[in-house]
DNA sequence: GTCTTATACATAAGAATATTATGCATATAT
DNA sequence: ATATATGCATAATATTCTTATGTATAAGAC
């Protein structure tokens, strides 16, 4: 992912946060889009990725749609609405993170 | 800490960031420290703070000096000239998360 | 004077998250 | 032909944190 550990327990709001810009994207997809996005700076790995895809949408946040191209296989995942609710939080949780984040590095601004 | 999952992996840069600022602190008053500049959004728990005291001691991080202050033990912590140094990576990698994530979040701005 | 809360350290069991290492399979470029 | 890219998946391990304890002293409530 990076070899800061400060995005660990960012992966879930980056899926849902790309799926909510995106609304629908397969695995490959977003590894791809945030190694754009990010100029190479994250790398999502599939280990990470993929178990992460399955547990939302084992939480209902996630509806499947599998789909053949090129004769290879794709699982297309879009947000359910609980999962469009649940990203609104997660981006809720983001800007504060930031802020206290900010808050105790740079006391003289708080 | 928080029921935010962002926070994880952000221990370390709060404890040596907050080492930085005040010089030598002990454990206890990390936690108190933390609670007072987030107005009690983040609660550090000591389970994980005192473990990831003692690994920051053992990778040369801190220095202890213990004191007894009121018939109750105190260990003090302060930088090591490696920990100095590590502080500044540390919020520059801070700094450069933010960035990233907001690039993710907020793509519009990119 | 006893009982709760605050101060102060510590560790162990378990959960959650991610890394690293694989494995399988097809398509494209050299 | 061979390597790289595309596309999914899981298992073993490492890391980080939570929750639950344990020990001990000081201070405040009543």
């Amino acid at each position: 992912m990076s070899n800061s550990k400060l995005y660990k327990g960012s992966l879930n709001t980056i899926i849902l946060q790309l799926l909510n810009e995106h609304n629908k994207m397969y695995g490959y997809e977003i590894t791809q889009k945030v190694k754009a996005l990010t100029k190479g700076e994250l790398n999502i790995t599939e280990g990470a990725l993929y178990p992460a895809l399955h547990k939302l949408e084992a939480e209902g946040l996630l509806d499947v749609e599998v789909a053949k191209v090129d004769n290879r296989l794709r699982k297309y995942y879009k947000l359910t609405d609980t999962g469009t609710k649940e990203t609104v939080n997660k981006l809720e949780e983001l800007a504060d993170y930031i802020k206290t984040m900010q808050a105790l590095v740079n006391p003289k601004l708080a």
